[in-house]
DNA sequence: ATAATGCTTCAACACTTCTGGAAATAACGA
DNA sequence: TCGTTATTTCCAGAAGTGTTGAAGCATTAT
């Protein structure tokens, strides 16, 4: 990940309308929802989520893949994590700076839920 | 962490120069650096820098001590850690989406380094 | 006191971003 | 084919952001 990039992609997510898409679209999952999907359950204007879906598409935040007329949006988990990973970089030299963070994804927890439940 | 207080914090780091001052500040450790330091260390000029910086101070993400002349700036990896739990959340109902921050901060890591370090 | 140092504030300008209406494109159904 | 649905593009205006030079405050040194 290269300071630009991080940029884009931190500039993507510092605004309203589209924090709440992409979060919405993390907690739905690799299969993602159609853009109207999205529109309705948030009450934006199709125009207006368009215009959002491309910044964070363009930003590598969001895969999309049509299926019919429908677009699917789809979160990046792994630019997500790059981005994430970019910074927090020699945080704090490995002590424990970030306790939400470390909890968040255990091996443990990994172990337990194979990536086949979304085969 | 409000919808609110992430887009702030996602708006300080979306620019250049200011991501450049808190990566360097993350990787600079709680005691943090005088504000003309980091200037020199990234080619800063003085009232540009004074401007990011409290734009990064206002987002949550650094905080600023006095000490004599000087203006100690410190990154606030609590206020970090709270903006990647909210990026996070839900993420992919426990699945291993997010590899490198899972393995970013480990327990085994934690344990090894105390937080004494820095005091 | 006076000067020097470290940092911040102010004002002005160029530039970018967000929004909303209208029109365009693309895929499907009658 | 024609209409409907899903989504995008284009445009113009309003609002916000970053940079620069000059001036302003505090704190320390002479």
């Amino acid at each position: 990940m290269t300071p630009a990039t991080a940029v884009d992609a931190l500039a993507a997510l510092a605004q309203e309308t589209r924090l709440k898409v992409f979060r919405l679209l993390v907690t739905a999952g690799p299969v993602g929802l159609a853009a109207g999907e999205v529109g309705a359950q948030l009450g934006i204007a199709a125009n207006t989520l368009s215009f959002h879906l491309k910044t964070l598409s363009q930003a590598g935040l969001l895969v999309a893949r049509q299926e019919g007329r429908f677009i699917y949006y789809a979160a990046n988990y792994a630019s997500m994590d790059d981005l994430i990973a970019f910074l927090t970089q020699n945080c704090c030299n490995g002590v424990a700076c970030l306790p939400k963070t470390s909890a968040m994804a255990t091996t443990a927890k990994r172990r337990k839920n194979s990536l086949k439940e979304y085969a």
